[in-house]
RNA sequence: GCGGGCGUGGCGGAAUUGGCAGACGUGAUAGACUUAGGAUCUAUUGCCCCCGGCGUGCAGGUUCAAGUCCUGUCGCCCGCACCA
């Protein structure tokens, strides 16, 4: 009978979903464990054969899980607001709602068909009001902590999307989503105070199993670092406050530089003689991009300031002031002491403004000159007593610095979380009451974004003309919406209990169910999602909402699957991959098996529909091996090595990720069991197990047809015995000066001189010996004999 | 500039962490069975001047033994980037 794959899949996937096998129990008793990967965005485009690559990884550890006997959670649901359907929307002209339910049918169906063992009888949504009423509820309580504020800010606007965009989601200069060009731009915009946990976001980082890129990434773009605010005079009176990680170099000041948007510019104007010149440069300044600002960087930029100057505090010297874009207001205080001999740019910047400079450390020493009472002193050293030096005089003191900034969280766009905050005139911005959440999107005619900034919702005048929960009087709803990062911030604590209408989830359910244990995900959600759910997550532990201070105990990240031709997969390349052709053609235990067999979960991989056959013919193969059957229990002596090496090996390969040696070891052992030409009971069901995470439907309809007790997915995950794992015979090879020079068999047990004397015996090695003088001579137990000789 | 990673057959990739380099799979070659083969089976398949030798980007080093450790060097990928 040949392998009929896609009668056999559908069989089991209708099984599956009307007993619900795969739904996790409410038993809080049982050993619990919770799996995650990223909830998809369900675009219009369908699923891309990158999702299952991360999908079956911990589909693989759930059904493993399961048969070690853990109560399972394992999740889907949809990610489901945002530009791409709201785009679509507008372009097609249909409700971005029924655009949604759309795309998640087709979606749903995609990966039912690749069969997943998601519990969809928890499916979430985070369009949906019994959901989003949540998400809202938690903006709500970040403003009721003082997290969440409103500011008139220069942000991030894209051009295209005429929305603005987070920092996280600007990509050198443009639009991480389209692409197009990101202006600065003037708006009050709702933040999020996400600095407020910059260090707690650090710190946590040590308590949690991450893959080290993961951490690292994260550490990079908090970026802390410790240096010293330092306090100039200056002969307006005013005190100029600078940041260095190099207080050690202050008798190197040469000269000070501010951003252009440095607030004491506005205290000096009356004393700088060169006013028109200032102000010329601080327009040029506002009028530039991100993208020019930075891009623009081989030339710096700049104009002194003539008039005021600053005064170094450790010897009194005056020193000139410059304004220069190079320095940045949003970092530090927005000023800098510029010191060229130990600085590329400040050095940069001193040649083009012709400003004298010496060194003051010795390079080949590495110890200060020039430095007054720092001379003689290691850098670190004098960073230590500069700062205390400067602490006791108030002059300065020790300071940390963070990159990390607050998290712009308007959007002027129609699809997605209404924010529950009106403006009262005589109250100011008012919560909504949370007995009033969900606050409903409102149905509009036009969801089309304008060119003012402004969200589609401000046309809503009924929906946007309230009264005020305060004080009842006239106020205004807040029209832009929330970033999709919202809904995805939090969406694992609703699986553990989805259908609460009391709260995010009961106490018992999250105590039971958090952490995740084992997420996975993309390294592109490393500064977004990943950063933005710890920092919910960490607020929500801290307000007593949730009861583990990290979301995630564990972290990986899989890599992308690239097309053919080892470029990112795209239609504009033409070497887009659709997994409906893939199943059609070879069916889903092969499509899941190549997407782990197709090279190291880590790294990208290109496609290539070549080892897909390899993998349909081991199926095939697997297929056949019910024909040669036999009704022995057990091992037979032969292959029992084999069996335990294999059940280690796949068992440790699934933990450790590496599914494509996994599969490579069964791959062997088929091999090893078709060499001898019959296979036992005993042997079928263990390699029908070992099979079962990666193949689910060939695996279960294998043991059905065989009569093995219940079903397969019931069953117990086989154990090893170490011991077992032996073999008695094994064969080493005999090195003369580490070159192989002959190979024997030996007992497992030999000892180190019985392997020497029999590698002595051989002719071989007999006749290289002849006329040399052995040195030396080793056994590396059940490997090899090197015999050093001269 | 800072951070992370990688260089192994025609290709994707293995290598118990210092112990037979190239597992497993593709592809290729030859044969078998076939009306046929993009099916299946069998054999071969790192390279060469092939009873021997050479081989993990390159050059050194440590070691009985190096893809693995050390030093230097070249090249590639990813993330951040005027962050003081």
């Amino acid at each position: 009978m040949k392998y009929q794959f896609a009668e056999i899949e559908r069989k089991w996937q209708e099984i599956w979903e009307r007993e619900n096998t795969f739904a996790a129990k409410d038993d809080y008793s049982l050993p619990k464990y919770y799996a995650l990967v990223e909830f998809p965005y369900p675009s219009g485009q369908g699923l891309h054969v990158g999702h299952p690559r991360s999908y079956t990884a911990l589909d693989i550890v759930s059904r493993k899980r399961r048969l070690e006997g853990y109560n399972v959670l394992y999740p889907m649901g949809w990610d489901a607001f945002g530009l791409r359907t709201e785009n679509y929307a507008i372009k097609n002209h249909i409700h971005p709602e029924i655009v949604t339910k759309k795309n998640i049918e087709s979606f749903k169906r995609q990966l039912k068909s690749l069969g997943f063992s998601f519990d969809w009888t928890r499916e979430i949504n985070t369009t949906d009001p019994a959901y989003y009423k949540w998400t809202q509820w938690i903006f709500l309580q970040l403003y009721k902590h003082g997290l969440a504020y409103k500011k008139e800010m220069a942000v991030n606007w894209c051009t295209s999307c005429k929305c603005v965009l987070a920092n996280e989601e600007v990509v050198n200069g443009v639009c991480e989503r389209c692409g197009s060009e990101v202006v600065r731009k003037n708006k009050s915009q709702w933040m999020l105070k996400i600095t407020d946990y910059a260090q707690k976001l650090l710190d946590g980082l040590n308590d949690v199993d991450f893959i080290d890129r993961v951490k690292a990434q994260q550490r990079n773009w908090i970026g802390r670092s410790t240096g010293a605010e330092i306090l100039f005079a200056t002969t307006a009176g005013d005190v100029l406050t600078v940041f260095s990680t190099r207080a050690d170099t202050l008798f190197g000041a040469t000269y000070m530089v501010m951003a252009p948007e440095h607030p004491l510019i506005e205290r000096w104007k009356d004393r700088l003689t060169n006013l028109d010149a200032v102000r010329a440069y601080q327009d040029e300044a506002a009028r530039k991009s991100d993208f020019e600002r930075t891009e623009l960087s081989k030339e710096k930029t700049g104009v002194r300031l003539e008039g005021v100057a600053a005064i170094n505090p450790v010897n009194g010297q005056e020193i000139p002031i410059f304004l220069s874009d190079y320095v940045l207001i949003s970092y530090g205080t927005g000023a800098i002491m510029a010191v060229p001999a130990h600085d590329t740019r400040d050095w940069e910047f001193a040649k083009k403004f012709d400003v004298e400079q010496e060194p003051y450390t010795d390079c080949a020493t590495g110890v200060m000159v020039n430095s007054g009472f720092l001379d003689g002193m290691t850098v670190e050293q004098a960073k230590k007593a500069i700062t205390d030096w400067l602490t006791e005089r108030d002059l300065g003191a020790e300071k940390v610095n963070f990159k990390l900034r607050d998290w712009v969280f308007s959007r002027q766009r129609y699809w997605g979380e209404p924010i529950p905050i009106v403006h009262c005139e005589k109250c100011g911005y008012v919560p909504l009451p949370e007995s009033e959440l969900p606050l409903l999107l409102p149905q509009v005619d036009s969801y089309e974004p304008t060119d003012t900034g402004e969200s589609p919702l401000a046309k809503m005048t009924d929906w946007v003309q309230t009264t005020c929960p305060v004080c009842g009087g006239k106020a205004e709803r807040e029209t832009d919406t929330m970033p999709q990062w919202a809904g995805s911030s939090w969406y694992f604590l609703r699986y553990c209990d989805p259908h609460n209408d009391h709260a995010i989830a009961s106490e018992e359910a999250l105590r039971y169910w958090l952490p995740v244990d084992w997420y996975n995900g993309g390294m592109e959600h490393t500064t977004l999602h990943l950063l933005y759910s710890r920092f919910w997550h960490k607020f929500l532990y801290d307000v007593g909402a949730v009861p583990t201070p990290e979301p995630y105990a564990k972290r990986t990240s899989h890599g992308m699957i690239l097309g053919e031709n080892g470029e990112k997969m795209s239609k504009s390349r033409g070497n887009v991959v659709n997994p409906d052709d893939i199943v059609r053609e070879y069916g889903a235990d092969t499509m899941r098996l190549y997407e782990m067999f197709i090279g190291d979960f880590e790294k990208a991989a290109p496609w290539s529909p070549k080892s897909i056959r390899g993998c349909r013919r081991f199926l095939d193969r697997v297929w056949t091996l019910q024909d040669c059957l036999t009704d022995e229990a057990g091992y037979r002596p032969a292959l029992e090595a084999s069996f335990h090496r294999t059940v280690k090996k796949v068992s440790s390969d699934i933990e450790g990720l590496k599914m494509n040696t996994a599969i490579a070891s069964l791959m062997s052992l088929l091999n090893e069991i078709f060499a001898t030409g019959s296979v036992t009971r005993g042997e079928y069901m263990t390699f029908l197990q070992l099979l079962n995470p990666f193949a689910p439907h060939i695996t279960e309809e294998l043991w059905q047809l065989a009569g093995c007790p219940g079903m397969l997915n019931e069953s117990r995950w086989p154990t090893y015995d170490e011991a077992k794992c032996a073999v008695s015979t094994v064969e080493i090879v005999v090195q003369i000066n580490g070159k192989v020079r002959a190979r024997l068999s030996v007992p497992a047990e030999i000892s180190a001189d019985d392997a020497i004397a029999l590698a002595k015996e051989q002719e071989k090695v007999k006749t290289e010996l002849a006329g040399k003088t052995l040195l030396k001579s080793l056994y590396v137990p059940g490997k090899l004999v090197n015999l050093v000789v001269r």
